[in-house]
DNA sequence: AAAAACATTGATGTATACATAAGTCCATAC
DNA sequence: GTATGGACTTATGTATACATCAATGTTTTT
């Protein structure tokens, strides 16, 4: 990764590090820790990590540090029912504002999404993830609304916590997102494509709440 | 104002500012002058604007500095869209969730905000928008999600840059708010009592709009 | 033995010195 | 006269030393 701007770089990393399963929920990012890690000194890792509560990813405790929120069922609800509404509302817009341009780029997240290879490993997981990360944050830049696309990008990474939680007690069983979404992921751009404000809403809603039953269903 | 935290204090303190115009739209708020002004160091200035940036209060140029950013017909339509919306949705999750003690504190919110005492003052109107942002605030707490309580605060806050920016070129007229809003907010407090969560949602989406008509009637 | 006072530890909180780069202005070349 | 290039200015970006406070463990007192 560029070490340009610092501050970003031990951003993207330490989100990086969250992905990938170096921490679990309670625990603590220490600065000190991080920077030794990351071979730069606090003051980036400290601004990074106080970008990370600001947008909500993060809890503090004060002059006690920055920690993995943990998850809850109760929370896990509220996150899914906030992304759920405001997806609707990000596609509906999106169906409204699309361009030619703009449904060839979902289209083209799709077939990208059908042709991963080797199914079933860590390696496809992680590109399933990227993929499904382009097409709901596209769609929220589709919509041309920065605070929808804002909200969007939040409550969408807030339920990814979940997602990759979940996942890795589950880690055994494949997850049967990766055969409905594309499924679904077709039926929005289509109805983005017809600028059908209102089926887009719908299937958009729809398909969060499939996401959310997947993951909870156990619960 | 309390100096435990110097980064709270820089935080509290530069929203002060902003609220009370000392900046215009497109100004730097160069961290120097700050920390002169405030008598601290940079570096709780510059984390309490990196967390207002963070938050989308402020714009960032590299290596140039924070500004204040410049608000546009458009970006308030944007604003304001995702403030009905979301706001909408808080106040149905409301309309399920409130207790007799969260009825009676939004009416008495509507009872001080009807004895505010000399009306047309600045005064009264800085009352106004303590009380107002009491009842919307209030309403995004009664819905027991945090995240469209999150959504809630920063659209509010972000559309309420406009009520201060325009109400600085138009200080000479009383904005018709402050008569139109007790009547909306007690229909609004109604629906939430009646627990009817289709027209909570659908007074409070009025609402909304009307402050957004009543700001911009003239663009 | 239990509880209170104290010392220790280890992290964040803050100040400051220095590095770096964006923007500006002036001098020089054509 | 215009354009190019390079020093200068200024504010941010970064590293680091020191201050502070929460947590914990240890001693002392009753």
């Amino acid at each position: 990764m560029a070490k340009k701007n610092l501050e970003e770089f031990a951003y993207k990393s330490i989100i990086k590090l969250i992905l990938e399963n170096h921490f679990k929920p309670g625990d603590f990012l220490l600065e000190t820790e991080l920077s030794d890690s990351l071979e730069l000194s606090r003051t980036p890792v400290r601004q990074a990590l106080a970008q990370l509560v600001a947008e909500g990813f993060l809890d503090k405790k004060k002059k006690k540090g920055c920690f993995i929120p943990s998850p809850s069922p109760q929370d896990a609800r509220h996150v899914f029912y906030a992304r759920e509404h405001i997806e609707g509302l990000t596609a509906a817009s999106a169906a409204r504002h699309a361009t030619t341009a703009d449904i060839e780029y979902l289209y083209g997240l799709i077939e990208k999404e059908k042709n991963v290879e080797n199914p079933g490993t860590q390696e496809a997981k992680i590109a399933y993830v990227t993929i499904n990360e382009s097409f709901h944050l596209g769609i929220a830049r589709i919509c041309l609304n920065k605070y929808l696309e804002q909200y969007c990008r939040h409550s969408f990474w807030r339920s990814h916590t979940y997602i990759f939680f979940f996942d890795r007690y589950y880690s055994g069983l494949t997850p049967n997102g990766q055969k409905t979404s594309p499924k679904q992921h077709i039926e929005i751009t289509k109805a983005i494509e017809e600028h059908d404000e209102e089926k887009a809403k719908d299937v958009m809603r729809q398909h969060v709440r499939t996401t959310f039953e997947q993951l909870f269903v156990k619960l």
